[in-house]
RNA sequence: GCGAAAGUGGCGGAACCGGUAGACGCGCCAGCCUUAGGAGCUGGUGGCCGCAAGGCCGUGGGGGUUCGAGUCCCCCCUUUCGCACCA
């Protein structure tokens, strides 16, 4: 049993003297950048989970490495945000000293766990010399337009008077007071992220992702086509409930209908994905909070829409999200519009289901085709009328114009399938599709609709009324108004606040430090207010990669030279939670900074693979249930490089896997063992490779691992070796030193320290990962004379046979008839047909 | 509800284009060695029948395609994860 301390000491003392893991940035042939998600650092510090990450990243870093890249592998720290804070908060640690305490033990961890990190280029997002360039990046999103300001709800406790992130919500109460938690508006900084949707959503066809992570991003960028279709606000008693439109296309455009689109009377408009089911729209529902419930609501229904509004924007923005089991709830406004296809006037109501953040807040409701509405209309009794039917109803009935459809207990919602319209005036009997873009056109001629394509993706929004992070670098000044502030004078540096908890007032901490919000305007020299919101987490973590290569620069956020040589990312790995924000947010930045000239490339990953999540016996870890696994424990009694492995072969590394105890022990002994081996090999100093079948498989072993180093597949790697390994021992045999090389290589990037010393002292030239090649495997070393035939009759297998290679049919059929299994089940009947792949299988189909 | 992934021994997991299911490891069993220690070494280990040779069954369930299906197609069940009324 060798022992793991001493080892991992030297070579950790080693690399770093002769600075082994810090590439030449300015001269690198073949610069290969490898990026791991860098942590949060918590103080409880490094989880298994983010070491696991990292591992895997490694083993690919390294592995590039050896096949000849200069790899660079930095480091760094996501330390602001709101977990810190509120564990500063918890323990009652000031952040700015709580931080670099935890940062100090995540760095110690890290160290110790033999990942090759170059330490000579860590990156600190709560380093002002950091957010000087994330504030830099405010302001060119500011000067692009890009940066704006809106009202938007926050969650809001009435008890706390505080804002509240939504993970301080709990079951819709505020997870201190337990008070319920509701909205409130307040004024705040987007990034305008849907200009970039479109693009956002088409690069994603050409980057070489994890698939799963593309169509999450997908979905979450969420495009649909549709129109955006106007219906005319119907006065208090015109209009009457007109079925002229019906007759078709030429008589539904009526004067009314017309003149009001003409922007006297405001219309409500709506986004719908099913414009072919216009003529089934029996009314309409508006988000609560819709501008335009207040002209619609008449004086009997004032008190009641008053009161469902007031009630609506009680509930806070999480429970709103939370969808199951509730029954629809709403209001009739006492307000009607046209529908602009029938010319009937349609009752309008107000409804939570209606979300205010997507579309136009206001909806077509078509109640026989889309579950929500029909809901919503059975619920209230009102009109359901199909306009959709299947072929078969349609060919079955008289006149298309007039079809009964029966709906049972839900909508009927197909349409691409060769449904046709029915009861839709002259566009009765087309096909859905195709009959929508025709009433689009339609209505189009009178400025009535037209198409449109909607995303679900929203702008993002950057304030956060919190204390722990970059403040946001604008001034407002009464006479100049919004003022951002100058380059030159970043970074706006976040002071040391002894009170920092939110404000009982709501008012952000920073404006409560006089000292902080008091400026002179930079453009006037009057009197200013600076901006006392801080910005999200995800604009430090944005953009946190372009940094490590120039974080020399103290004059620029990326240096042109070292930027055009590393990036963009050559590999990102990281979870699958931050498939959708930070891949997005990240995205977007460098897009942007693209398109301001800052960046040669607009997409920063030109590889991205997601790893898998690890549980504990079967159970996600968590500090309640306490099965946490502390790395330190284990690195202390196994070793880094038994960790390691054994973190890496417990499953599939984009799958995760289940870590038990007893499962180190494997790894912990293939280790020990290829020590052994190698050590005895060295005793005798026999070379060359005397037996050809341990040549052979040291060939065959080459080629499998090298390809599942290629595709992460560091379990059936680690496999492999134990494999090759067993087959230098077998029978007790000592391998030569030539048979054992290769091996020593190829468990370099999963147990460095180890590969390292066996390198030594095999003669190579510390260290391994600067003079040692990957092994290439020979095709020729690997063709054996003779192959072992799997002989089967009726697909059953009953024997393997010895043929030589490239055996012609009669051979192998001779061969395999000999086999007194074979033939035993052959003679049962007639051979009817033989089924024969040279040198991988014979089959017998016998009748 | 929508989206994604996955169901294989006692356990973690292998299996490239359909072609010897269970590699590798844990655990377990037997043996060896030993100052019995949770060390090391050797061999065995899917289930059932059989002294054996060998046979039958077997990759969540049910159908299908094929000489041949863990792998492809259809239906169903279960689990995990993500989104959650997106019009």
């Amino acid at each position: 049993m060798h022992d793991p301390t001493t080892i991992e000491a030297k070579w950790q003392a080693w690399w770093e003297a002769n600075r082994t893991n810090e590439p030449d940035l300015d001269g690198a042939a073949r610069p290969y950048y490898n990026l791991m998600m860098f942590p949060y650092p918590s103080a409880e510090g490094l989880h298994v989970g983010n070491l696991y990450a990292f591992t895997g990243a490694d083993f690919h870093g390294r592995f590039r490495r050896l096949r000849g890249h200069d790899v660079f592998q930095p480091i760094g720290f996501d330390a602001f945000g709101i977990h810190s804070e509120n564990y500063a908060l918890k323990v009652d640690i000031h952040p700015m000293e709580l931080i670099p305490r935890s940062i100090a033990n995540f760095t110690r961890q890290l160290r110790r766990s033999g990942i090759m990190y170059d330490w000579s280029r860590t990156v600190t997002t709560t380093d002002p010399e950091y957010y000087r360039w994330t504030q830099w990046i405010f302001l060119q999103l500011h000067r692009a337009g890009l940066a704006v300001k809106k009202e938007a709800p926050v969650n809001w406790c009435p008890s706390c008077k505080t804002v509240l992130a939504n993970e301080q919500v709990e079951g819709g109460r505020c997870e201190r007071c337990t008070a319920e938690v509701g909205q409130r508006l307040l004024s705040q900084w987007f990034f305008r992220i849907t200009e970039y949707a479109e693009r956002l959503l088409a690069n994603l066809d050409w980057i070489d992702w994890s698939s799963s992570t593309l169509t999450a991003q997908r979905n979450w960028i969420g495009r649909s086509e549709g129109a955006l279709i106007r219906f005319a606000l119907a006065g208090e008693g015109d209009g009457a409930a007109g079925v002229e439109a019906a007759g078709g296309a030429e008589g539904a455009g009526d004067s009314e209908v017309a003149e009001q689109a003409d922007g006297t009377n405001p219309a409500i408009e709506v986004f719908t994905t099913r414009p072919d089911t216009l003529f089934g729209a029996t009314f309409m529902v508006l988000a609560p909070e819709h501008p335009l419930v207040e002209a619609l609501t008449t004086e009997d229904r004032r008190a009641e829409v008053e009161a469902y509004r007031t009630a609506a924007a009680a509930i806070d923005l999480v429970e709103r999200r939370k969808t199951e089991e509730r029954t629809k709830t709403g209001v009739f406004t006492g307000g009607h519009a046209v529908n602009p296809a029938t010319g009937e006037r349609i009752p309008v109501w107000i409804a939570d289901y209606v979300l205010m953040e997507y579309g136009t807040g206001a909806i077509m409701a078509v109640p026989a085709h889309d579950q929500r509405d029909f809901e919503f209309a059975r619920q209230f009794g009102l009109e359901i009328r199909p306009v959709v039917a299947p072929p078969e109803v349609v060919a079955a009935a008289a006149d298309p114009a007039a079809v009964d459809l029966e709906l049972g207990d839900a909508a009927f919602v197909a349409h691409a399938a060769g449904e046709q319209l029915v009861n839709s005036g002259a566009f009765s009997g087309l096909h859905a599709e195709e009959g929508g873009e025709r009433i689009v056109a339609w209505l189009g001629e009178r400025g009535l609709a037209e198409p449109q394509v909607n995303f679900r993706l929203h702008d993002w929004c950057i304030s956060r009324q919190r204390y722990w992070g970059p403040p946001i670098p604008i001034l407002y000044c009464d006479a100049c108004g919004t003022v951002p502030v100058p380059e030159e004078d970043l970074p706006v540096v976040l002071p040391h606040l002894e009170r920092f908890k939110p404000g009982d007032d709501g008012v952000a901490p920073l404006a409560k430090d006089a000292s902080f919000y008091e400026a002179a305007c930079p453009s006037c020299g009057g009197a200013a207010r600076r901006e006392t919101d801080v910005s999200d987490t995800f604009l430090d973590s944005a953009w946190y990669f372009l940094r490590y290569p120039s974080t020399d620069f103290d004059d620029r956020p990326v240096d042109p030279g070292r930027t055009r040589r590393w990036l963009p990312v050559d590999m990102y790995i990281g979870g699958e939670e931050h498939a959708v924000l930070h891949l997005l947010y990240s995205r977007f930045i460098t897009m942007v900074l693209h398109d301001l000239g800052h960046l040669p490339f607009e997409e920063p990953y030109e590889r991205f693979r997601k790893h898998g999540l690890i549980i504990r016996e079967g159970a996600k870890m968590s500090k309640t249930k306490g099965n946490v696994v502390n790395p330190d424990e284990y690195i202390d009694r196994y070793g880094a490089d038994a960790f390691r492995t054994y973190l890496m072969f417990l499953g599939p590394y984009q799958e995760g896997g289940d870590f038990r105890d007893s499962g180190i022990a494997g790894p912990q002994r293939f280790l020990s063992r290829t020590a052994d081996a190698v050590r005895a090999a060295v005793a005798t100093g026999a070379t060359g490779f005397p037996d050809p079948d341990v040549e052979r498989a040291v060939h065959a072993t080459i080629r499998q691992v090298t390809g599942d180093f290629e595709t992460l597949s560091f379990n059936t790697a680690i496999a492999a070796l134990m494999e090759l390994l067993n087959a230098l021992r077998a029978g007790g045999r000592v391998p030569t030193v030539d048979e054992v090389r290769p091996l020593v290589v190829m468990l370099g990037p999963i147990a460095p320290h180890l590969a390292d010393e066996l390198w030594e002292e095999l003669g190579g030239t510390p260290s391994l990962f600067e003079h040692a090649r990957w092994p290439e495997h020979d095709p020729a070393k690997l063709r054996t004379d003779e192959v072992e035939l799997p002989v089967q009759v009726n697909g059953k297998l009953r024997a393997t046979v010895s043929v030589p290679r490239g055996a012609t049919e009669e051979a192998a059929r001779e061969a395999a008839l000999a086999r007194e299994g074979v033939q035993r089940h052959v003679a049962d009947g007639e051979v009817v047909k033989v089924v024969y792949l040279p040198d991988r299988l014979l089959n017998f189909v016998v009748r």
